[in-house]
DNA sequence: AGTGAAAATGTCAGCGCTGTCAATCAGCCT
DNA sequence: AGGCTGATTGACAGCGCTGACATTTTCACT
C-alpha cells in the first residue's frame, strides 16, 4: 500500500526526473552515477531535468540498493586544533567526491578499541577510513580493517603498512635543517625535547635532529635529550631539566609549539634572556607560536591540505577491482620552516 | 534477479533474526525501535537472537522504509579546540540515541551558506540540526531550517528565538563575578577588551564587566574600552591602546584567553611586572591559559558538556507530534571560575 | 540497401527495512 | 461456554534506487 508522501520535504524521484527527460529512471541513475555509456545529449536533457527540479538524489535508497553508503570515516584519539583543521580539509575535499565524512571519536588507549571500531564500521558500513595517528599504528585497528576489507588511508603512520596508503610530511628534514640554522650561528650545545612516544612525528623529528648534529660532527648528550609527551606542562619540567645542566644549552629545539612555548616560560622564569642568551625551536606552527614572546621559530604543517589529500586517496579506492592502484599511493607534503624571532646566535660567554 | 550477496560484508538481516527467534521480521523491527505492544518475553527472545547473531540493523534501508536518516548536523564556522571538544560531547550523547553526526563546515560570511546548508541538508536528509555561533544567528540560516523545517538547536545565540531550543552559560555572570575579584583588590581602573562583533559572548561579557562596574558605582572609561575579535593579534593592538592611556589601566578584562595572553605579551613588552603592575584576566579556559606566565585567571566552559546537552536537547524533538516539548527546552550551563596568578592587588602608585 | 557489432537505452526484480491493516490471542464478563 | 475488548503479532506492499540482462538504436562497412 502506497503511503502518504512526507509533505513538502525531499525532493523530486528519480522517476519525476527521467518523466521531465523523456529517458528511463536506469539512463538517470546512469547519469547520476556518472556512467559511460550515456549520449552527450541524453546526458545534458538529463542534467538540465535534474536542475529544473531541483533533484536530490536519495542517499538511502542509493545505499540500499548499490550497497555503498558513501561514508568515510574519520577516527581521532585528540580533539584539538589539529583534528578540526584536518577535517575540515577532509570533508572539502569528499564534497567534491559525493561522499561525506563522519568524524568520530576513538580512544586509542582503551581496551575496547577495537570493538568500538567495528561496532562503528558495521553500523554504518563506512567505505573507508581515515586514521590520525596514534591510530594510525594500532594493531589491533589494523586487523579489525583489515577483517572488514575496509581501506584505510594512515596519516603519518610510524610503519607504513605495505598495503595501506599514507599522507605524511618530511618532518626529519625540516628539523635538519632547522637544527642547521642553530648550527650556523654558532650553537653547539642544543638540547632536543621529545614528543609522546609511539608517534611517527616524535621518532622523525629526534632523528632530523640527530641527522644535523652528526653531519656537524657533534656529539649529543644524553642530559639534553628530554622525553616530553608534545604538553606544555611536561615541557616544562623537561626545559628545567635542561636548563639546569653545566654548561647550560644555548639553544632548546621542542618537538612542538607547546613544548616549546613551555621552553621559553622556563628560560624566562630563570631570568635568561631571550633570544639572545637561549634559543627555542618548536614544530607546527600552532596558534601559541605567535602568542610568546618571542615568537617561535618552527615549522608549518599543511595540516588542512593533508586533510584533503587523505580524503582524495581514499576515493582513489577501487573496491571492485583490484582495491588501491599500484604502487600503493603514499604522500609527502611539504613542510614550510618559519623564522621567527626566538632564535639569535650563541652567545660569546658559553 | 537476486544478486549475490557481499561476501562477509555486514551482517545478518532482520529476517535471520526473525527465524532465529521464532517471530515475524516486524516483531523484531518493533523491538529494535523499541516500539510499545511487544511481549516482555518475546523482546527477550529477540534481543538474544540479535546478540548471538551480532546483527546490526541496515541504515540505509532503516532510512528508506521510514523515511528517516538517523543523521543529525554540525554546522560550525570556525575550526579550532572549541568545535573538535563540542563535537566530541555530542558525539559521545549521538551515540547513546543511535543517532549520527555529520559535522560540516559553513562560512558564515559567505554569501551562499543558504544555499549550502540547504544542500546539505537535502542531501542527507538530515533529522536535526546544531548551530554553533556565529551561525545562530544566521537569520538566512534560519528561514532555510525554517522552510524545511529542521529542528535546530542554537548555541549560545544572540537572539534566542522563541521556537528554538538553545543551550548556553552565564557569561554575564562570570565576568561580573571575576570583575569583582578585581575591584576588591583594589583595582579602580580596569580595561575590557571586546570579542568579535555579532556573537553572544561578546555582549554578555561586556554586560558582565557593566554590571560590576556600576555596581560598585563606577564609570566605564570608554578609552578602556576595545574592540577586539577574540584573536591574538587583534588583542595586541588593544592592550597597547589601553596601556598608552594615562593614568595607564591596573588591570585588563579580555573577553577570552588568546586576547588575554595578548595582553600578557604587551605588557612584559612595555616592561611592566606582571601581575604586580597589571592584573589580567580572560575568558575560556583555552590552553594558552596556563602557558603564560603568569598563568591566566579566567573562566572555565564546559564545553564537551554543551556538545552533549545540545545533542540530547536535539533528540527531545517529537517529529510527528507537536515538535519541541513546550516550553522550548532552554539550557544554561554553570560556568566555573579559574583563579591564577595573572591577578594581584592593584599598585599603590597608581 | 543490407549486415553485424557495438553503443545506448530500457525492463524489472529486489536491496532490508517499516507503515498499514488484518489476524490472532489472552483475559474478563455474563 | 460464548462473546467482547484490548494487547500482540503477522502479512504484505513499497520506500527510491541500481544490478543484471533484454532490447533497441546507431553506424561502419560491404
Amino acid at each position: 500500500m502506497r503511503r502518504a508522501a512526507a509533505p513538502g520535504r525531499g525532493s523530486a524521484t528519480i522517476e519525476v526526473v527521467a518523466g521531465q527527460a523523456g529517458v528511463s529512471p536506469k539512463t538517470v541513475s546512469r547519469v547520476i552515477n556518472n556512467e559511460r555509456g550515456v549520449r552527450a545529449e541524453t546526458r545534458e536533457r538529463v542534467l538540465t531535468a535534474i536542475q529544473q527540479l531541483d533533484y536530490q538524489p536519495n542517499l538511502a535508497a542509493r545505499g540500499l540498493a548499490g550497497d555503498r553508503s558513501f561514508l568515510i570515516g574519520l577516527f581521532y584519539d585528540q580533539p584539538g586544533d589539529y583534528l578540526s583543521e584536518f577535517q575540515t580539509g577532509a570533508v572539502q575535499r569528499c564534497r567534491e567526491a559525493n561522499l561525506h565524512l563522519m568524524v568520530e571519536p576513538l580512544e586509542a588507549a582503551s581496551p575496547d578499541v577495537g570493538r568500538d571500531l567495528s561496532t562503528l564500521i558495521r553500523q554504518l558500513r563506512l567505505e573507508g577510513v581515515i586514521l590520525l595517528p596514534p591510530l594510525s599504528d594500532l594493531p589491533a585497528v589494523q586487523a579489525i580493517l583489515a577483517a572488514a576489507d575496509i581501506p584505510a588511508v594512515h596519516i603519518a603512520p610510524m610503519h607504513a603498512q605495505d598495503d595501506a596508503p599514507s599522507v605524511d610530511t618530511d618532518d626529519r628534514a625540516a628539523v635538519r635543517q632547522l637544527t642547521t640554522e642553530l648550527l650556523q650561528r654558532g650553537h653547539r650545545r642544543i638540547g632536543f625535547m621529545l614528543g609522546r612516544a609511539g608517534h611517527r612525528a616524535t621518532e622523525q623529528r629526534y632523528l632530523g635532529f640527530a641527522d644535523a648534529m652528526h653531519a656537524s660532527g657533534l656529539d649529543i648528550d644524553p642530559q639534553l635529550v628530554q622525553a616530553g609527551n608534545f604538553e606544555f606542562a611536561e615541557g616544562l619540567e623537561c626545559a628545567r631539566r635542561m636548563l639546569g645542566c653545566h654548561p647550560r644549552p644555548t639553544a632548546i629545539f621542542a618537538s612542538n609549539d607547546d613544548m616549546a612555548a613551555a621552553a621559553v616560560s622556563a628560560a624566562r622564569q630563570m631570568g635568561l634572556a631571550l633570544p639572545r642568551q637561549l634559543s627555542v625551536v618548536g614544530f607546527d606552527d600552532a596558534p601559541v607560536a605567535t602568542m610568546v614572546w618571542p615568537q617561535l621559530t618552527t615549522v608549518r604543517q599543511p595540516v588542512r591540505e593533508i586533510g584533503r589529500v587523505a580524503a582524495e586517496l581514499i576515493s582513489q579506492y577501487q573496491p571492485h577491482r583490484q582495491g588501491w592502484p599500484r604502487p600503493v599511493p603514499r604522500r609527502h607534503l611539504p613542510l614550510e620552516l618559519v623564522l621567527r624571532g626566538s632564535i639569535a646566535p650563541a652567545p660569546r660567554d658559553c
